[in-house]
DNA sequence: AGCTCCGATGAATACGTATGCATACACGCA
DNA sequence: TGCGTGTATGCATACGTATTCATCGGAGCT
């Protein structure tokens, strides 16, 4: 109070927190804080950071300021001088197909406690993964998320090979030391072709999808193989390109409809997204499903499940599957030399109207 | 060729390229291609940004050094210089409402041309709006764009003092002075109840969404209004809360189904998650579409023209409506202080089967 | 030829933070 | 009283870039 107002009032006084005071030109930075507390930038920087001892009563004093002032840290400085963006980059293929909201909405969740951010690409409508990988090497983001995408591109080879801290979800690498976490494509689609024999079916059909991606890839795999192993009839005009979209769905099964032969009487599409297209087109033929024609679907989105549809489908542990790339993730962020650690969780069939509400058999 | 290697040779001879020798201690730096191109690292600088008069060989020595290296610039530096960040926040409310999605494909194919990314909050799992605040706060995005969200909180109104670069989409804050864009919610919903009453409707529905985001509100209100117009007859039990979900819009045209009297023939709902739950609602309890009942949405959403609902919906110019948005953002950031501009689209209603193509009269 | 002027470039600096190092102070013990 | 020990804090610095100011050299003009 009655203190003379000399330079270096040190201690106890309590810092003068007088909002008209405290409107610094331009934003609030660390040395008004500590100007204002009556202490050193370095001191301010400890309170907020834990990092090292500080007395209880210059910290209270900190901290009042930085409340006071709403002191916010500039993530700018902050980062060059950690090298730490804190700031995680996601990449997509098509955030229309309703997969993606699923997973973006866990991946957030998981990010979020952890004090990170999510910039997002959508590799359709942009230079997706050029631009992720960019992102890492301007320190703007301190590791990816890859999740079902494109090819493996010359641009990701270098990335892996400099030890980019990547994880990729439901995208399999045979070649290049990655975390993956992914679940049993193959196996799972495999049970799907089982299902169907056990189920008395015999000419079955596939909805595909490009190649590129790792997923279609296995899946496709998994049922061609499987369906050759149980001497199914998978005549090549019912594999039919569905593009993981609705539009391609529907066309897919329009096709084999109209291919003038004998019409499969269960179909396996990649994708629920296509999955429901094929509902919808085998509607629209009047082909009755389940009674003529069954349709399995993967991924378990939310319209799998929607009344019009009722899709029988392989659902994959989303939150699990996010949870471990997060923790992969962060952990190779903190040691990049360790080994790649892949993760594969299993698939399981969910069964809804669209396969008549026959269980799957073992 | 044969010119001794004395130190500083400046001007003609190439600069040494040896990709050994180029690999410096940790990632590459101006500095470090200034070095190589045996120019200062102003030059570098004023190179790659085009920001003054470079000689043409001395800015092909710096472009090739650039390339050889694979120089990146270090964000956090130069965003410390600049404070800009090249990147947009965005806030959605559920991700999950494949409305979002659509927005932000469009969002960031628009954003990329002007070399900004894209930071993602979900304020349905997370504190999106008070986070996307603090990253502005911290410098880690220029500017923010909040979509259809939640109520208007203290920090956005702060933000909007401290003239945070913001723009609304589909969210109307009458009181503050804020960018905003939208589409005219009241009078296309007065629309639909004209559309009701023009076709012989009389018993009407609506099914709403927490009054808290505006759009929710406009449609009520403009549906409300306009149906007291017209004396058509809107019970209370035939005003039900839909969520904005699927799951919510299924529960609501149940309980209107089940309040025990006469049940409406025209209902309205708020968004066309919950539409679609109403039109499997009235599939399971037998009612048919559009012969005993009519139902309408509101954002045409792609599920909304599925041959398995066909609903007749409210459309919005998204794609329009984010390119103005974007530009509102742009030049906000380039001058804070201009009077903030409100932009409102026309909605147009498309027609399909769930209000049996009957056109909408003008 | 001498002077001016302009174009091209380098040197220096500031942005705001986190942290290693030095220091000052208090306390305990001999 | 003097010294050692440990704790709390300040000083100084580096991170990598964009930009202002100064400088240097050459060309053009009289």
């Amino acid at each position: 109070m009655g203190s003379p107002e000399g330079a270096g009032e040190a201690a106890g006084s309590p810092p003068d927190l007088d909002p008209e005071r405290i409107r610094t030109a331009g934003p609030v930075t660390s040395r008004d804080v500590a100007r204002l507390a009556g202490v050193s930038q370095a001191t301010v920087s400890r309170v907020l950071h834990g990092s090292a001892k500080v007395a209880p009563a210059t910290r209270d004093r900190v901290l009042s300021v930085v409340e006071a002032t709403h002191y916010q840290p500039n993530a700018a400085a902050a980062s060059m001088r950690t090298s730490r963006s804190g700031t995680i980059g996601v990449v997509v293929n098509r955030i229309t197909n309703p997969f993606y909201p699923q997973l973006l909405q866990a991946l957030g969740a998981r990010l979020e406690p952890h004090g990170l951010r999510m910039i997002l690409w959508d590799a359709a409508t942009g230079p997706g993964e050029r631009a992720a990988i960019e992102a890492i090497e301007q320190k703007r983001a301190d590791g990816l998320v890859f999740t079902t995408a494109t090819a493996n591109s010359s641009a990701l080879r270098h990335a892996i090979e400099r030890q980019v801290p990547i994880v990729l979800i439901n995208r399999v690498v045979d070649d290049q030391p990655c975390d993956q976490v992914d679940s049993a494509n193959e196996d799972t689609a495999a049970r799907i072709a089982r299902y169907f024999a056990d189920n008395g079916h015999e000419r079955v059909g596939l909805i595909t999808a490009p190649t590129r991606a790792s997923t279609a890839a296995s899946r496709i795999a998994g049922f061609s193989q499987e369906v050759a192993n149980l001497g199914l009839h998978l005549d090549e005009r019912h594999v039919v390109d569905g593009d993981f979209s609705y539009a391609g769905g529907k066309a897919a099964l329009e096709r084999m409809l109209a291919a003038g032969i004998d019409p499969p009487t269960a179909v396996f599409a990649v994708n629920d997204h296509s999955a429901l297209g094929a509902l919808d087109a085998a509607g629209a033929a009047g082909v009755a499903v389940p009674e003529q024609l069954w349709v399995v679907g993967y991924d378990d989105i939310e319209m799998a499940s929607w009344d019009a549809f009722q899709l029988t489908t392989a659902c994959q542990p989303i939150t699990e599957m996010v949870r471990v790339s997060v923790e992969l993730l962060l952990a190779r962020i903190a040691a990049p030399d360790e080994p790649p650690v892949h993760h594969r969780f299993p698939g399981e069939i969910v069964v809804r109207r669209s396969t008549a509400h026959v269980p799957v058999s073992t």
